[in-house]
RNA sequence: GGGUGGUUAGUUCAGAGGAAGAACGCUUCCUUGACGCGGAAGAGGUCAGAGGUUCGAGUCCUCUACCACCCA
């Protein structure tokens, strides 16, 4: 075995053995029960970062871990279409040949996009491989794949014929970047600086003016109505008639309670076509709309002189005209909120277009439903609450993009009649009037509305495959806060609606990942941590175990390269001490097994019981998805307890001092703590846990032959040896060895020198005493002293050493010559200062009447005993330094 | 404006009613037959502030301050 671990030719070694034996294949198998999830599936043109890097790695944990356990385990994995983001990315290409997507045509131009599909869309799958996803690559789906666009259809034309879905002009978010519509969870809302530009309307019949506010003088050329909250000052003014002053209409003043009458000035103009209140004034108002921008962001022929400026050029224009002709007040410089698109952050527009929407308040009811009845739990449940507050105030959800790249809305409208036919398979002529003359709507569906049907349609349905039956619903969905509206909230109103049964009984939600500063990673500020370059670098396993072990609830996660470096360190600890093991382990036949515990030294019966505890604590860890403490957990008790004590100690029986039966009890429980340990770390860290199990030979068969880990029962501690007993007795041991480093240091006496005395006082026939007296041999030689011997507390103290108090009795280590009087006298001063101050909290404790009566009863024990420990060894200092005066 | 988190060692974070913990960094020492990618010993804290509940409060409640994020 080499000296330091390597990974990267053992990772790619056993996944692709893992992948040659089938090890992740989903199997309906109704002797087994079912876990399943299915992956938020990544964005096709993306590559793999941090955030799927550390969502997947918990997948992974709790996939591995219910294999292990016996369930019969599907990860489903796939990716999405990603409409705008891959139409993007595609039209960049073409803009490299100088062309645009009108000069290939809606047909050419979905070929390309399927061809860069092909080429690119492998590659975020096999990036999700390096990182050791065990996923059934065999059921690998995408959003546009032949079944999820049958599912789709389905969908859209149940929810139409519902009357859940419908189609009208409404005022929706628009990117005239990206081009098309987007959902209002689509925008992200950023405070911005901007103006507020006073501007006077004059009275039509006679003098003076109303004086309006607003940030988008462009849009006056769109203004119908001036509103006034009806109960302000301002209602006065109701009826009468004011000029635009740009364009000079004649608009009324109207009364709106939308007005709110301490911004700006209190009277509003309503632009019914460019902003989304004033639209829904306008309907209540039965208001013209008159649109003045088109959907480039340019001026139109409604506002003469303007038309083909942009909006920058013309709210400039608006700005000078406006003053020119004295119709401008005073400009203040504001901060408000403005919406940009989420996928290129341009500025997004209100637009007034025919749009397709789904009526989502009678699918939400339901979805807050079953989370009141506790069909589906959320982790942390403080999401929750997230989810029900959404959910509650749910709007319809625009869905329908003016992109060529997605699903085409299956809606065919006759030129004849007018009428609409919605239909799952293309046809021919309009349903109502038998006309040919239909012409499929041009638009293509939100990305998400695909990804919302992702639970089911994935595994087959509309059909009703046996797979639907067995895995649906799925277990559990991990994902991030980021994306619950988007996503969760979606899939739990769809799948109710369609299989009528919740998509998933658990819904996990983890924390974002982030760069050292607390910055979100993003390629603009040149912060990314690449998971390949860290799996390069320092081996999946290590990237897992930094993952694993930074998951914590309710905050993000700031990540390092320095933390990965922790975590890589780690796993050339476990090689190291698999290797001494193996090392120690020669000529032990691979069928003997631990049996009997005659032959158990107390550090033996120690390790044996902490296995067992850590087996079944990592068991209810990772059931209550609590994979962070599972992962610290397992890191300190591999690192602490198994390799800085049990190992030191088990070095004289492997050496042979301690005589055969020793020996080979000591190699028995090694294999065994080995066994479990590596078994327990296998879901975290399963490529150097596999290599290593496979050298050590655990589960070989009768042909030789070891199996795979995760075909290996999951070690729950329930059926392990345990000695409760054990664990107090190695506390008690390892407080002595301690303290007697501790005052080897005091001394300066250097790690490799041997002392050649120390003396335990300590109660006779005192469990201290017999503690002591069984492990001396060991004790001398973590303390590198050749001599420890026992002396009741009552005999005199010997002269010339140096002491130390622990509990139950005193430690006495003979330096010699090197004792210096005056430094040991200060040194127990200071000893004498901290007993104390503990002494002082136990009797202020105690004093006080309502704790001696109301603390539980074995609290109050416990502090007397403490006070006790305290006086005691209060008393033998000052025993000591008196002695010392007198030497 | 409404909501949700957060504030603990120099730094990054665990801990969620019974004597303040880890990692990294720092100091001192050690190449001991698994690992120097290691080991041993140490320094370092009014647990943001103020009230309250409790015999007892990083831990529960209220308020304040600051920092994030979400929704309008």
């Amino acid at each position: 075995m080499a000296k330091s671990y390597n990974p990267e030719p053992i990772e790619d070694k056993w996944y692709a053995r893992w992948i040659d034996s089938d090890l992740f294949k989903a199997r309906v198998d109704k002797s087994k029960e079912a876990f399943s999830i299915v992956i938020p599936p990544p964005n096709v043109t993306g590559s793999l970062h941090m955030g799927h890097a550390f969502n997947h790695t918990f997948q992974d944990i709790v996939c591995r871990f219910k294999r292990m356990r016996g369930y019969s385990v599907l990860w489903l994995p796939g990716t999405d279409h990603a409409g705008i983001a891959t139409q993007n990315v595609v039209e960049r290409r073409l803009a490299g040949e100088g062309k645009t997507r009108h000069d290939l045509g809606r047909d050419e131009f979905v070929q390309r996009v399927w061809e860069w599909k092909d080429e690119f869309g492998s590659r975020i799958i096999n990036q999700m491989k390096k990182l050791g996803n065990s996923c059934d690559w065999d059921r690998e789906r995408f959003t546009l794949d032949e079944g999820l666009s049958k599912a789709v259809r389905s969908v859209f034309v149940q929810l139409y014929k519902k009357g859940l879905i419908y189609k009208g002009k409404y005022i929706i978010n628009w990117c005239s970047r990206c081009h098309t519509a987007l959902s209002d969870i689509e925008v992200e809302h950023e405070e911005c600086k901007g103006r507020l530009y006073y501007v006077r309307y004059p009275f039509v019949d006679g003098e003076g003016s109303v004086v309006v506010a607003t940030t988008r003088p462009e849009t006056i050329w769109g203004d119908v109505a001036i509103a006034v909250h009806p109960r302000s000052e301002k209602g006065a003014l109701v009826g009468r008639k004011v000029l635009v002053p740009l364009g000079g209409r004649e608009i009324p003043i109207i009364e709106d309670i939308m007005v709110d009458p301490e911004f700006g000035t209190g009277c509003v103009k309503i632009t019914p076509a460019h902003d989304p209140n004033d639209f829904l004034v306008g309907q209540r108002h039965n208001l013209e709309q008159v649109q003045v921008i088109d959907e480039n962001g340019i001026m139109n022929s409604l506002a003469p002189g303007y038309e083909g400026l942009n909006i920058e050029e013309a709210r400039k224009k608006a700005v000078e005209d406006l003053q020119a002709s004295g119709h401008l007040g005073t400009i203040e410089e504001i901060v408000h909120s403005v919406g940009h698109c989420y996928r290129c952050h341009t500025t997004v527009e209100p637009y007034l277009s025919e749009q397709w929407f789904v009526k989502a308040k009678p699918l939400a009811e339901a979805g807050v439903k079953v989370v009141q009845d506790g069909k589906i739990r959320w982790a942390p449940d403080q999401w929750e609450k997230v989810y029900y507050q959404w959910m509650e105030n749910i709007r319809d959800w625009c869905i329908s993009r003016q992109l060529w790249w997605g699903h085409r809305i299956p809606a065919w409208t006759c030129g004849a009649c007018g009428h609409i036919t919605v239909s799952e398979s293309d046809p021919t002529v309009c349903e109502r009037c038998g006309s040919a003359a239909i012409v499929q709507d041009e638009d293509v569906l939100d990305t998400w509305f695909s990804s919302a049907l992702w639970p089911f349609s994935t595994l087959g349905w509309p059909e009703k495959t046996e797979e639907l039956a067995y895995f649906y619903p799925t277990s559990l969905m991990v994902t991030g806060f980021d994306i619950i509206f988007f996503w969760v909230a979606r899939m739990i109103m769809m799948g109710l609606e369609f299989m009528d049964e919740i998509p998933f009984h658990d819904v996990y939600i983890h924390a974002l990942i982030r760069d050292e500063k607390g910055q979100k990673m993003s390629k603009s500020s040149g912060n990314v941590i690449d998971p390949l370059d860290m799996i390069e670098k320092y081996g999946a396993d290590a990237l897992r175990m930094t993952l694993a072990a930074l998951t914590v609830q309710g905050r993000d996660i700031l990540l390092s390269t320095s933390k990965i470096e922790t975590y890589r360190l780690f796993m050339n600890k476990i090689w190291n001490a698999s290797r001494f093991a193996l090392m120690n382990l020669e000529g032990l036949p691979h069928e003997a097994v631990l049996s009997d515990d005659s032959e158990l030294a107390l550090h033996d019966r120690w390790i044996l019981t902490r296995t067992s505890q850590v087996a079944g604590e990592t068991t209810r860890l990772i059931e209550a998805f609590g994979i962070g403490e599972a992962a610290r957990m397992l890191y300190d008790f591999v690192w602490g307890d198994l390799c800085d004590w049990y190992l030191e100690l088990s070095k004289p029986a492997l050496k042979g001092a301690e005589g055969p039966g020793r020996k080979l009890a000591t190699q028995l429980v090694i294999a065994s703590v080995f066994k479990d340990v590596l078994l327990l770390m296998h879901p975290f860290i399963p490529f150097v846990t596999e290599e290593l199990w496979q050298v050590f030979g655990f589960g070989k068969d009768a042909g030789g032959n070891s199996p795979f880990m995760e075909c290996h029962p999951w070690p729950t501690g329930d059926d392990a040896f345990s000695f409760p007993e054990s664990l107090e007795k190695m506390a008690a041991f390892q407080e002595v060895v301690r303290v007697l480093r501790n005052l080897r240091a005091e001394a300066r006496v250097t790690p490799q020198t041997f002392v050649n005395r120390a003396v335990l006082q300590c109660g006779e026939e005192s469990s201290l005493s017999l503690i002591i007296h069984e492990t001396a041999p060991l004790m001398q030689e973590l303390t590198k002293i050749r001599e420890i011997s026992l002396l009741p507390l009552s005999a005199d103290k010997p002269a010339g050493a140096l002491s130390s108090q622990i509990t139950g009795g005193e430690v006495n280590l003979f330096v010699g010559d090197i004792l210096d009087i005056a430094s040991e006298i200060a040194r127990l001063s200071e000893e004498i200062a901290s007993v104390s101050k503990n002494m002082q909290a136990c009797s202020r404790k105690l004093e006080n009447e309502d704790f001696v009566r109301r603390a539980p009863a074995d609290i109050v024990e416990k502090e007397r005993l403490r006070l006790e420990e305290n006086e005691a060894r209060l008393r033998r200092i000052h025993e000591n330094i008196e002695s010392l005066k007198r030497s």
